[in-house]
RNA sequence: CGGGGCGUAGCGCAGUCUGGUAGCGCACACGGUUCGGGACCGUGGAGUCGGAGGUUCAAAUCCUCUCGCCCCGACCA
């Protein structure tokens, strides 16, 4: 391809809308622009990245028997009520009315449409197991998009869905998408984690994503270096470091004013990890004490498995229940449910002493108040991994796949029935297994760039290698470019199973121009043509990653490049 | 949805407080000199100042409403 054939509108200066590194660099170096908040348009650069990303995802999926068909964007509403998703899901879901009046809806996911499939034309355990995916787009009305293509209200998403007539048959499915995401993100050059999750609304059992490690990720992930524990801190658990067992004997003391564990542990000059914090919550079966350790926070999905929605009283709820302000509740004497974090089942601890101006020194729980024991806290750095009990770190990520065991939970709804080998009808079991393309691209820029720009993994790169010649008005430089560009393009690139991508900045521009172009593009491969080194019979191919450059003589200037290109990571 | 910020030429910004003929840099077009890390000189084109209403002799500037975009939080199948 010849550069001033293609659209590359590389900008000079950054719009100032732009925060994520791979949002800078994208806009920067002419690979997206943003229509909308959270709708991008992908600009040739991007849209030959997406394509790779796609091949390999295609290559992956077919590797792993799975069947490639594609659904349609636009929804009847009845399929959604009939799972009850159309209901569940509020705002996030984008709906219309045809000219008929009937309610519609645009994708979000295809669990519905795929499983209506399934039920249509799948009769006999025969027929199973089947592994269906698509290269699709899917809109979500996301309460707030964010950070370039990362977070975005339209956007391409390789779904695939499993049906098995058991749970043995899933498990095989859900360990070949395992398998299939460990090959996919590794070609394309990532570094990632495949963390334990959680299933959510997506129901089932069991569930995984797939994170890559970034500063600019939305989530974050629980991480044991030693024995390999990782979860996504939704569901993490965490053993909080302990605290030397103190022995006070219990006492009140006068605390005025001083309602905050904050406050209270400055006043007494004692540790937070050594107070009780008491939250008092409402749920849909009345108040409950919650009780943490002073040091942690509460981690509200955890709290909800275990009471279900709930909500925290306000001050005024708080004062009529108990007859004391917030700032000086606590477990002793509480009459009602309490549930205590696991962290507190050890210890003397200081808390409040359901009495105006006073907390209470000396609390040991189990003999001062008893509680049901559930891990409410959220894991944070240097808390201790459930395991091995080595201690955690906590990183930023990104979420860039995910594998959901599904099973029943849209076969039975939707009537997704089969006969099995004693013609008893049963429910097919299921898997979803996501990836998002473009999210795919944006952590290789967060992961790989530096400060002039992109570093694209080979397999994912929009070209494969660069040609720069340096004066577009030198016929040497011209031929020898020209003469470069037409064979190396015809080099069989066995890697991938293609010929080798390459583009010729023939732009009539200043060296210095086509140098920060490059390096912006990411390119991994550059061929420099000068005059100075034409003089001397080489030219120069620079590696963008390590910025090494070799001088190669321009007689054997093809073979070595050939050979530079394969032995570049 | 709560909090914060910003909308002035394609991009980055100044001007707004204190109302008085809309500016700068880059980019773009033309001419010339340049040509190994975003050149220089000259000339030129380009703006409903996000939109609507109001105050005023006069509004980018003051007031009211509204739309859009970004960030933090909530949410995220």
């Amino acid at each position: 391809m010849r550069f001033t054939k293609f659209f590359i509108p590389t900008l000079r200066e950054i719009p100032t809308e732009a925060e994520a590194i791979s949002h800078k660099l994208l806009l920067k170096a002419g690979y997206i622009r943003q229509l909308a908040s959270g709708l991008y348009i992908f600009l040739p650069l991007s849209w030959r990245v997406l394509n790779r990303i796609n091949r390999i995802l295609n290559e992956e999926m077919v590797a792993i028997n799975a069947q490639e068909i594609t659904m349609p964007i636009l929804h009847p509403a009845e399929i959604w009520q009939t799972t009850g998703r159309w209901y569940e899901i509020k705002e996030e879901m984008f709906r219309l009315k045809d000219r008929g009046g009937r309610d519609m809806c645009l994708g979000m996911t295809h669990e519905e449409i795929m499983t209506w499939l399934a039920s249509k034309e799948i009769r006999s355990y025969r027929e199973l197991p089947q592994i269906w995916y698509q290269i699709q787009t899917k809109l979500r009305d996301e309460a707030r998009p964010k950070s370039g293509i990362l977070r975005t209200r339209e956007f391409i998403m390789k779904d695939s869905y499993s049906f098995d007539m058991d749970e043995e048959g899933l498990e095989r499915s859900y360990n070949l998408h395992a398998n299939a995401y460990h090959k996919i993100f590794t070609r394309c050059g990532l570094k990632f984690f495949k963390v334990e999750s959680d299933p959510g609304m997506m129901g089932g059992a069991c569930a995984h994503e797939y994170m890559a490690p970034s500063p600019a990720g939305e989530d974050d992930i629980v991480i044991c270096d030693k024995c390999g524990y990782i979860a996504n801190i939704e569901i993490a658990k965490s053993i909080p470091s302990l605290n030397q067992k103190l022995q006070w004997e219990l006492e009140e003391i006068f605390t005025p004013e001083k309602r905050t564990v904050k406050e209270v542990s400055e006043f007494l000059n004692i540790d937070p990890s050594f107070f009780i914090k008491s939250l008092l919550l409402i749920s849909s079966e009345g108040y409950v004490l919650a009780l943490l350790r002073g040091d942690q926070d509460l981690h509200e999905k955890k709290l909800t498995k275990i009471i279900g929605p709930f909500r925290i009283a306000q001050k005024e709820e708080v004062l009529s229940h108990l007859n004391v302000e917030a700032g000086f509740i606590g477990p002793v004497g509480y009459k009602g449910r309490i549930i205590a974090d696991l962290s507190l089942k050890e210890g003397v601890y200081i808390t409040g002493a359901n009495k105006m101006h006073y907390h209470i020194k000396g609390v040991r729980p189990e003999i001062d108040f008893s509680a049901e024991w559930h891990d409410l806290h959220i894991a944070c750095d240097g808390d201790h991994c459930p395991n091995c009990s080595n201690t955690l770190r906590i990183e930023k990520a990104i979420e860039i796949g995910n594998i959901f065991k599904l099973g029943t939970k849209y076969s039975i709804p939707l009537n997704a029935l089969f006969l099995d080998n004693k013609g008893v009808e049963r429910p097919m079991i299921m898997g979803s297994y996501g990836i998002g393309p473009a999210r795919v691209a944006a952590a290789a820029v967060e992961q790989n760039h530096d400060e002039d720009g992109i570093i694209w993994a080979k397999a994912i790169a929009p070209f494969d290698i660069e040609i720069l010649p340096l004066n577009m008005s030198d016929k040497n430089t011209v031929e020898l470019a020209d003469a470069l560009y037409a064979n190396i393009s015809e080099i069989y690139n066995s890697l991938t199973d293609r010929n080798l991508d390459v583009l010729l900045d023939d732009r009539n521009v200043r060296p210095g121009v086509k140098f920060k172009d490059a390096d912006l593009i990411g390119i991994p491969i550059q061929i420099i043509i000068g005059e100075r080194s034409l003089k001397n019979n080489y030219i120069e191919v620079k590696r963008r990653r390590t910025k090494e450059t070799f001088k190669i003589p321009i007689k054997q200037a093809e073979a070595e490049i050939v050979k530079i290109y394969y032995e570049t990571d």
